[in-house]
DNA sequence: GCATTGACGAAGG
DNA sequence: CCCTTCGCCAATG
C-alpha cells in the first residue's frame, strides 16, 4: 500500500485533522453556527473556554480555509462585529457576500444589528 | 532559540 | 472618548 509519498502543502491541514488540535475544536463549534446568525473569536474562545485565547480562534479560522468540510469562517467576527477577517477571503468580498446571502447586512465592513445576529456557542449550546 | 506578528479583547491613560 | 498597553498562544522570521 502506498505510503506517505509526496507531502502536498494541503496535507499539513489533514494532519491537523487527524490529531485533535485546538483548531478542530473552533472549527466544530463554527460549524454549528445557525445559518443567519454570527459570533464573535471571543465567544468561541470562551466556549472552548480560552476566552484569554481569542487570537488563537483567529489563527485557526486561517487554517479553516484548508479545513474540511469547509468552516464558515465568514460567520465568525470581532467583538465590534467588523468583518476583521475579511481581507483573509478570497476574494476579499466573498466574507461579505456570503454574509447578505444569510440576511445580515454589512456596512462599511461592519455587520449591522450585530447583536441581533449574535450567536453565543456558550449560551446556545449550553454551556 | 529569541524576537516579532497576528482574523482578539479587555483594561488603562 | 481615543489611543496605547498587556495578555494569550502559536507560527513565522
Amino acid at each position: 500500500m502506498k505510503k506517505a509519498k509526496s507531502p502536498n502543502k494541503e496535507e499539513t491541514a489533514k494532519d491537523n485533522l487527524n490529531k485533535h488540535s485546538f483548531f478542530e475544536d473552533v472549527w466544530d463549534v463554527a460549524r454549528q453556527i445557525p445559518k443567519g446568525r454570527v459570533t464573535s473569536y471571543g465567544a468561541v474562545a470562551n466556549y472552548l473556554g480560552t476566552k484569554l485565547s481569542a487570537r488563537m480562534v483567529g489563527w485557526a479560522m486561517n487554517g479553516a480555509f484548508h479545513a474540511r468540510p469547509k468552516v464558515p469562517a465568514h460567520r465568525v467576527v470581532n467583538r465590534n462585529g467588523m468583518l476583521s477577517g475579511k481581507p483573509h477571503f478570497s476574494p476579499p468580498s466573498r466574507m461579505q457576500e456570503l454574509l447578505e446571502k444569510e440576511k445580515i447586512k454589512v456596512v462599511n465592513d461592519k455587520i449591522v444589528d450585530f447583536e441581533k445576529h449574535f450567536w453565543d456557542p456558550a449560551k446556545e449550546l449550553g454551556l
